[in-house]
Parts: C-alpha cells; structure tokens; sequence
DNA sequence: CTGAAAGCGCTAACAG
DNA sequence: CTGTTAGCGCTTTCAG
C-alpha cells in the first residue's frame, strides 16, 4: 500500500502533480494514476465514449479538473485522422496576412475549428517553395486543411484540403480566392478619366505577378473603353516596392509634357510618387492626381490622404477558410476560383483637371 | 523480388510516392524504402548524427530531395523535448494581437526559431482561464515556450518559459511586458493642460483591468502636477467600449458647466465622444477637444483626426519574444518586467482653449 | 556502419 | 465495464 495509484484516497495534495518534468504538462498518465485507472479509461471519458461506469467517469472527471489536464494538441494529431485545427500558411506575418487572419478567425468564430498561423519568419534563403515545406510539415497531422497566403507557387501535390490566397503566379490546379485586380486597374483609371484626365502615367508593378499585370490590363481596358489612346511612354516599372517607384515618377514627372494623373499599382508606390512630387514642388492634387492600389494603413495618414483601390482582405481569408471547412467536409465548392470585388476609397490626392492655363 | 523494397532501383518514377493516404504527405517510412535503407538511418542522415557511410548518405538525401519528404513537425515535437517552435497564443486575431504577431515576426527573423499563433477563435463560453487551456496543449510539446497575449489570468503554474504582454489582471509572477498606462494618461492630459485645459473630463476604461486604472491615475497625477484640482464630477464610466462610452459622454456634455476637453480611456470612447459632440453641434476642437488612448487605426481617419496615446504594440510584441528566447535559452532576463513608454500622437481633435467669451 | 526496438502522449480495437 | 495492446511518425540507444 505504498505507490501513489492507491486511487481515490482524500488527500488534498496528492503527488501526481509535482510531475514537473515536461515543463509542467499534466500528462493522461498522471491523471489516471491519480484517478486509479488505467490510461484508456480515462481517455474514453474525455472522448465521450460509451461503456464508463458513471462514477468512474465523475472520479475521473473530477481529477481532470483538478489537475487541470488538456489533452496535448501533439499526442491526439499525431493519433488521430481529424484534429479540428485549420492552418493558415505564411511566409511571414505583416500586413496583408495579418489582415488575412482577422477574416480567417471571423470565419471560424462559432465552428468549434481552432486556427493555428504558422511562419518561419521569412527566411530568405529559401523562398521559393517554402509552401511546400510548410505543407509537409503540418498538413495531415497538425491540420485538417490549410490556406496558403499569397504563395510563390501552386503546384502542390497534396491532394489534402488546400486553399490558396491570392497566389503569385496565375491560376492553379487549387482552389483560390483572389481579388479582382483587373477591375481594380479599371476602378482607378475609369476614376481619372472621369476627372477629364487624359494624360495618365503608370506604375506597374512586378512583372512576374499576374496581380500586376491584371492591374496594367484594366489601365489599358479603361483607355481603351473611353476611347482615350494609351501613350507607352507614360508607362514605368514600379516594382511594387518604394525605390523602383520613386526613379519611375521622377522620369514620368520630369518629362517635357508630364502626364496630369500617375496610377500606382501599388500604395507604396504611389506614396512614393506622393514624395517625388513634393520634392518637385508639384502639387497633390492641383497639378497632379494619384491613385494607389491596397490602401494600406498608411496610405490614409499621407499628405495629401491617398486616393487608392483597396482590396477586401478580411473577406479573402474569411471567404478561404470557408471554402476549407466546406472541402474538409468532403463538400465540393460552388465556385473554386472566387474572384472579390475591388472598391476605390475617394480620398484628396485626386481632383477635376483644371483647365489648360 | 516482388516486394518495392529493392532499392537502388534506377526507375524515375516509383511506387513510393503514391501513398496519397496522409494526405499526400511523405513519411520517413516512404523515403527509407525508397532509398533501400532503414528508417533509423534516414533519420541519422537528416539530422547529421555521424556515424553513416558518405555513400548511404547520398543516396538517401537524393531520395528526399525527390520525394520533397519534410519532417512532420508533429512526430518530432512528441519525440523531442526541443522543437525551435515558439507560440503566441491569442483569445483572438483581432487588431491588437496581429500586431503583437508582426512584432514577434521581427523578433525571430534569423533566428531559426518558427512562430506559430494559436487561437480557438475566441470561444466566448470559456473566456477566463483560455491561455491555461492553451498552454496545456501546446506548451512541451509542440512548442518550447509561449507568448501570452492579454491573458485575463496569470497565476499559470507553468515552469516552462512564458512571456505575457499586457495581462488585464496586474503584476504576475510571471515575465511581462507592458505599455506604460500611467505614463501614457499623464501625457494625454499634460497636453490638454498645457493647452489652457482647466475643466477636464475623463472617461474611464473597464474597472477591473489594471491599464484602465493606470490611465486613471495619469489623469490625476497630471493634475496633481500642475496644481489643478480635479472635479470628481467630471469623471464617467466609459468601459473601454462604443456604447457606454457614448452615454458618459452625453452626461458629461449636457452639464451645465460642461469640461472644455475630455480625456477617453480608449480610442473606441474617443470616438464615441466625437460622435455625441457631433450630434450636439459642438464643434471639435473648436469648442471641445478630445484625446483618446491606442491609437487604433480608424482613429486618423475620424473627423477631426483624433489626438490620442500611441502604445507600442509592435514593439511590445518584438521585445516579448526576445524575453522568451532568453528564458529558453535559460538566460535570466535582466528585466522580467519592462514598461514600454507611450508616446502622444497630436491631430486635430485638440486645441488651445479659447479665452472664455 | 546499419537496423531493430523502445517510447514520446494519445486513441482504438480487442480481450478479460 | 475496464485494462491490455498496438501504433500514429519520429529519434535514439543498443546490438549486430
């Protein structure tokens, strides 16, 4: 009568709990050394399952809270075909994820599903693929499913539910949410146009994206519309990213006859053409209109506020992981390849053409 | 010679690769068979243990790179007792825990640390207590130490390596990060002040929670500071949220000798306050000005642009974790209990106090 | 140098 | 009704 499973003795204190050795994890063993029964017992009263006697399971039950035990996320993955938690894929956490993560939890809220984001911070040395990587490492035991955000590549070969946000590069054999990036293009220059600009430069954005190049389709489709003629040399790389964009306003902006409008494909790049056109003493919006695309946090803070198209991000990841329920449901999607309405924020750093002085 | 064991085989395309049955993950068994070797000596290939043959060694690393074979975090989470996993566990995504995310994502860069963020969606049934359940599941196993991110309880009887950022209950045993709310009410009203402000109201935050009360204690200590008395008379109940923010600030509004400035406790009751002003035709900050506490995003976007307390959330979330790989890396922290300062953000929704008319 | 075997914490047959 | 047993995918002794 010596060993600590003497079970149901009334000790207040007993010594199970001073099992400190897995950073203070209660483990099943403990409890059911506590409990006096064997591990199985006990796993059968936390799952619910039938063939428990009612006052093992309410001597179980009690130790369970007692001992504050929850079962490892770990041990029951790596059992278990089905784990109830859906991973959201990133290469990093910044804004656009982050934004893609309050619409993924929106999604989930009440589904009984958990949400677990996972990241390697963006290790640079191994970009391309770091899906993939992500992908074995956690779908099939951690996950039921996963959304990938904005991946470098979509041609991945689980056959597990996968969803995809915005991807890189076009359309993929996997379902997909994206936002209307050619309309957006269309938003923002129709928006010019109708402010009686004709001359409107762009900004486009990296080359290998198809979100910029959908973006440049709809400033042409919108030229084209209105029957206003597209001068190239009104066009310049702006690479998504602020130093391209600068060197590509200052040309546009330097030119004999500068255009009166610059779309950027990207915030950054119009906030950087925003820059550009202060340092040149030219004036937003009275000389020159801009608009952006993402309307970013900051872009409402610029001087003058920006102008821009702004994607429902939130709704990409809440829309995504509804799609992922429904797939690991063994549903069949209505529609795999969503595509989510752009909208353009009116914001002061565009303006009616002034008349030719 | 039937079985697909025979190895070496020259054969692009083998059977190994379609046991789609984990969904389609590629487990250590696959790629050992593959490679005609046994799953112990995979495992000493990929983890670099000495003791295998330069040749076996080739050939099973040509085998995983084929395959794409990664390592299920889960396995090795329940084998080791290490994982280069560190958690942020969250009630929720919502604005102030994605940006702690971002912050965190800074921190790890470069580090070979993996983040992963977890979250049950905000599960409203079992709101106090979640980052015990939380820690249960992950902690030793998945992950080797946890952020915890506005826990409501911090009497977590946990060894393991735990940071917690802004708990809602104040000082805990455990390391904490904090903004300084004392220090950030001070600021708010010092401005007001030194505006002329001399009837200053206050909206309060949510009793129980230790950074309203901090913020209470800046109002007065500022006061204090300048000599001003305070009129209990102008201080209500604003509860951190719309609703009763707005009710504290009609009462405060339609006194008979109404504050010429109003201190909120939050951002949310800042606005709320800009609504009611608005309604009442009392022009901000014209006749009333209004600071505010967070600086949450719709708060540059309000009308007037609202002035208010900007605590460093991201930076909060980058110095947490930085604690967190010390403590893993069973360093003491020289500080287990900084205080982040605030900084005041000056809009438009404060101005000098007009001399009485 | 290589493989067989044990075991991390848990669940699911299957016996008792 | 309860306990024993096997095994999820991996790492790690320990024999061969």
């Amino acid at each position: 009568m010596s060993g600590p499973t003497n079970g149901t003795g009334a000790s207040e204190r007993t010594a199970a709990v001073d099992a400190t050795q897995n950073g203070g994890r209660v483990t099943m063993q403990q409890v059911a050394a506590e409990a006096g029964v064997s591990v199985s017992t006990v796993s059968k009263v936390l799952n619910g399952r039938y063939g428990v006697s009612s006052h093992t399971s309410e001597t179980v039950t009690e130790v369970v809270n007692r001992l504050g035990y929850e079962a490892s996320l770990i041990a029951r993955s790596l059992r278990n075909r089905r784990t109830n938690v859906l991973g959201v894929l990133v290469a990093d956490f910044e804004p656009f994820s982050t934004e893609v993560l309050k619409g993924a939890a929106d999604a989930i809220r009440g589904t009984g599903y958990e949400l677990v984001a996972y990241s390697a911070g963006g290790r640079v040395d191994e970009q391309v693929g770091w899906e993939r990587r992500y992908l074995s490492r956690v779908m099939g035991t951690l996950v039921d499913g996963a959304v990938l955000v904005t991946p470098t590549v979509t041609d991945v070969k689980y056959d597990g539910p996968i969803v995809a946000i915005d991807p890189h590069t076009g359309r993929s054999p996997l379902p997909t949410v994206t936002a209307d990036n050619l309309q957006g293009g269309r938003l923002a220059v129709d928006h010019l146009l109708g402010l009686g600009h004709r001359r409107i430069g762009m900004l486009t954005g990296r080359s290998d994206l198809v979100s910029a190049r959908l973006r440049e389709k709809g400033y042409r489709e919108a030229h084209a519309a209105a029957g206003v003629p597209v001068d190239e040399a009104l066009l310049r790389l702006g690479a998504f990213e602020p130093e391209q964009g600068r060197i590509g306003a200052r040309e546009l902006l330097t030119l004999p006859d500068p255009p009166t409008a610059i779309f950027a494909a990207n915030d950054l790049s119009a906030l950087a053409t925003l820059e550009v056109a202060a340092e040149l003493g030219i004036d937003v919006p009275g000389r020159l209109s801009v608009v952006g695309f993402d309307n970013i946090p900051d872009s409402a803070l610029a001087d003058p506020p920006l102008t821009t198209v702004q994607q429902p991000i939130r709704q990409m990841g809440h829309d995504a992981v509804e799609m992922l329920m429904a797939l690991v449901a063994g549903e069949e999607p209505a529609d795999t390849h969503p595509t989510l309405s752009t909208t353009l924020v009116e914001r002061r750093s565009t303006a009616a053409l002034k008349a030719t002085s």
